[in-house]
DNA sequence: CTATACTATGATAATGATTTTCAAATTCAC
DNA sequence: GTGAATTTGAAAATCATTATCATAGTATAG
């Protein structure tokens, strides 16, 4: 975790930047908390550490890791965009639409047959997003019980 | 065409709606309109018929047909929501980030992967979104040229 | 250490898109 | 037609994101 932020800072550093005690807050705030949290969950995270620290520096930060290529923005279409870290290798969601949980999976197959039509079409894919809605086993089974 | 309205209008009645000339209108420019189309889009694709027509109609009209099973919202992650015709099969999306242009795709190992990976996380699938992000064709070629 | 030149910050305002409100118009069953 | 209902257009409200700006903090040179 030190190391990481070592390593951001010197990233910010080149690229222009100064580091900063709330950045670093929300930096490791963010790595220590869940996945797909929103921009306020972090905010409240982190200003559970220092009351002072405002929602613009926390959004400045989160676009910054976006850029760096630390975190991923995730849109699941309903309320505020989420955040997780990218460190951990490439997944993809089902997303609950009764109880909001999200779950995480990885298909390589699906993922070399996205290669494969990208090609097909001539299309050079810089990334994807794979999205399953629908409902979670806990959800699905409340709902039959209903019936 | 009218018959898809005639139905659409029975499926109205059965919820308590009445017939409306502009929701008519609405609903025939989004089925004659290209695909991936924007509320403005619509708006301004009605009102060359009939000027009175307000943005607010046009939105409780898709989101309507959305409900209705008719159309669907689709979300590329930048501007506003596009909605497109649900009544085609079923297909993901190529976006290319340069030029904006969208194209489709089907592949059904994808789908039925995608069925596989649910069901082995217990999971009830509704509805997927793939959108694959990147450069089209000719965005990749004048990128090539540049270097 | 101090001055100075820069970046980062928090609060607030601006923006952009979506959704709601409300009085007036339209539809429809009687 | 009449009356109870839904629908409408315009405008306002909401919600999330992004920009602005005066102040605070950081790095660097002397
Ligand atoms: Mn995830
Ligand atoms: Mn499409
Ligand atoms: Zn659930
Ligand atoms: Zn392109």
């Amino acid at each position: 975790m030190d190391s990481l932020l070592k390593r951001i800072n010197l990233e910010i550093a080149a690229i222009g930047g100064k580091r900063s005690r709330s950045r670093a807050q929300v930096i490791e705030v963010f790595f220590r908390t869940g996945p797909h949290a929103t921009l306020e969950d972090l905010t409240h995270a982190v200003r559970k550490r220092n009351r002072s620290v405002g929602y613009a520096t926390v959004y400045r930060t989160m676009k910054l890791l976006a850029k760096l290529g630390y975190a991923k923005e995730l849109d699941f279409g309903d309320g505020p965009k989420r955040y997780e870290s990218n460190l951990e290798s490439h997944h993809d969601h089902l997303v609950c639409q009764e109880c909001g949980l999200v779950s995480e999976f990885q298909e390589p197959r699906i993922e070399s047959l996205q290669e494969q039509v990208a090609k097909q079409h001539g299309f050079l894919p810089t990334m994807h997003r794979l999205d399953i809605y629908g409902l979670c086993r806990q959800c699905a089974l409340a709902g039959k019980k209903e019936n």
